[in-house]
DNA sequence: TTGAAAGCGTTACCAT
DNA sequence: ATGGTAACGCTTTCAA
């Protein structure tokens, strides 16, 4: 009577024990995947808690474990279509593997410092960072509670401990550079958000290298922001104040991130330019948008679930063995070209 | 030397205690809100967690308080900007109040039941489901673990201890009725899905009404799922397949969410007919995409941060209070007319 | 293979 | 207001 006031009506793994004439022991071997226990007793044990109800208590296995098979995963910007299907196959894939996805969105520009202590003191399996720039600070304070990072779209640094999951930007830059190039575009115009991301400016550069292997002419255009409207007012101005006007096919336009690619398009059109008769335009991730008719946009597809996939096995295999080395995977990006290069 | 092997680097509230000359119990209360103790102390021990770069094992007071602050957050479909939008601004919310958000995407018909268990294995305090059909097992499995259950979007059932937030969809479905009718559309063709929603059942059901008192007539027509595709195939399909032809202007299609009604939107124009001037169309949502000028359609507004700042406030009282009367909030929605009503 | 007992790091109760 | 101590529910040595 005296004890046990507080506690709230819950079957524990004594109950179990108790009722299976075993000792907690062997209840918790019992649902350890290599717990050293006979089959028989196991499966006793096994249906004598599922009679009464009974399923292991997560904190209290992550205070004893001191890890809690949680996984931070940080993103931002879930309103590009782009990012929310990375989470979105993220979060299965950690599922998948017995972890929970414990997701936090952040802003623009807000540090992840305060966000990762919150994980940290979850003792967290691991760290997925999707957005936001990691500095040498969050590296140092995973790796002193030893707790594994991946880092998607990032800048390949070379810490230790940290792996790094990325689209193959620099084969994307050139696919695009190329598949302009056949369409006999003399020059090309750039529009880049003022703050851009590592991944973009890896796919600018590789084009704008390829453009000099071609002789295209490259010029950039700077817009405010990265999503739809910054696009969509940044190339409408650009296409009032233009000197030198355009609508002779000559020209193209590469914006390297979809869901602003689709603000430019539809800045074009607004002006009354065909594309791609008058002016060709390419973006880039291949989200779900840019297939639909109305945009039909020639881009470059980065699959969310095979770079989900290649973070989930890095995380597992850095779960295993905390002290590999740091792995960086490009995966392959395939052309997708429809109608507006 | 013995004791100790398997503990990480980690400081403890023992390791403070020791360096500021207190019991673990003060510096317990150093970092509760609530906490009997002098400031004066409580600044002390505060600034020695501080300076050895303490914080609290959130794990360890979690299996203490028998709840670990972590909310769960059930969701599908993140393919639909309006779910990602209110995915975001949950998980914000969440943060917000202190919580940790415990993320879940299931598949389209997924049952809730397998990941409810992962949840309440976690002693979550509380869940969201935005998704999927919660049924009164999951009720009950939450109602005892005493864990607060909000519905998103669900059907009202009088569930004890369990709260609702949900569009005014009623109110919705009336507002497109009155918009259309006052384009002149006397015939309206509800494209909705074969499997359909509550919340769209329930815009549609008030559609329907209202148009009755307005002498409007309604035919409804199925699509396989509700997304863009299937809007896209089913009106294509319905306009070489109709017999009437109905380009005067006196139809308009009803799409109860926007990501569907784009489908239907370019289905339409693909088949050549101008929009609003063959025929009308709205959608609800009002998702980013419905205000893209190739698209500027006409739709209802719901606002997800809206709807997600009423679930964590019923959130917060529950958790304060977790036999409160079950309260159903109804958020308010707006018209966006815009080009294709 | 099984059981007994010692923690895991925290908070809450009970004294002082 | 502060300190000692007993849980919280589990896993994991260590013995048997």
């Amino acid at each position: 009577m005296s004890a046990g006031d507080r506690r709230k009506q819950a079957v524990t793994s004594h109950d179990v024990a108790r009722a299976a004439g075993v000792s907690r022991a062997s209840v918790s071997r019992a649902f350890a995947a290599d717990g050293n226990i006979s089959p028989k007793l196991r499966s006793h044990v096994l249906q004598v808690a599922q009679d009464i109800g009974y399923s292991v208590n997560q904190i209290a296995r992550g205070l004893n474990r001191q890890r809690s098979d949680l996984v931070g995963i940080i993103a931002s910007r879930l309103d590009n279509p782009h990012r929310s299907a990375q989470v979105e196959a993220l979060t299965k894939g950690v599922v998948a593997q017995g972890l929970r996805p414990l997701l936090f969105c952040i802003e623009r520009n807000e540090p992840v410092d305060r966000i990762l202590g919150l994980l940290l003191d979850y003792q967290v399996s691991g760290v997925i960072i999707t957005s936001g720039s990691p500095d040498e600070t969050i590296v140092e304070r995973c790796a002193a509670h030893e707790v594994p990072l991946i880092l998607v779209d990032r800048p390949n640094t070379d810490w230790e401990r940290v792996d790094h999951v990325t689209g193959d930007n620099v084969a994307g830059g050139r696919m695009v550079a190329q598949a302009l190039q056949e369409k006999g575009r003399s020059h090309i115009v750039v529009v880049r958000p003022r703050r851009i991301t590592h991944a973009m400016s890896e796919r600018v550069d590789s084009l704008v290298t390829t453009c000099g292997e071609f002789d295209i002419a490259v010029e950039t255009i700077l817009m405010d922001g990265s999503d739809y409207d910054a696009a969509l007012q940044c190339v409408s101005h650009w296409l009032t104040t233009q000197n030198a006007p355009v609508r002779d096919g000559s020209t193209a336009l590469f914006v390297p991130n979809d869901i602003s690619a689709l603000g430019a398009l539809d800045a074009l059109r607004v002006t009354g330019l065909a594309v791609p008769q008058d002016i060709g335009l390419m973006g880039y991730d291949d989200i779900a948008q840019a297939a639909w008719v109305g945009a039909s946009l020639s881009t470059v597809r980065q699959d969310p679930e095979t770079i989900a996939a290649e973070v989930l096995t890095l995380l597992a295999r850095r779960i295993e063995t905390p002290d590999g080395p740091p792995t960086t995977i490009r995966i392959p990006v395939t052309l997708k070209l429809r109608s507006t290069h």
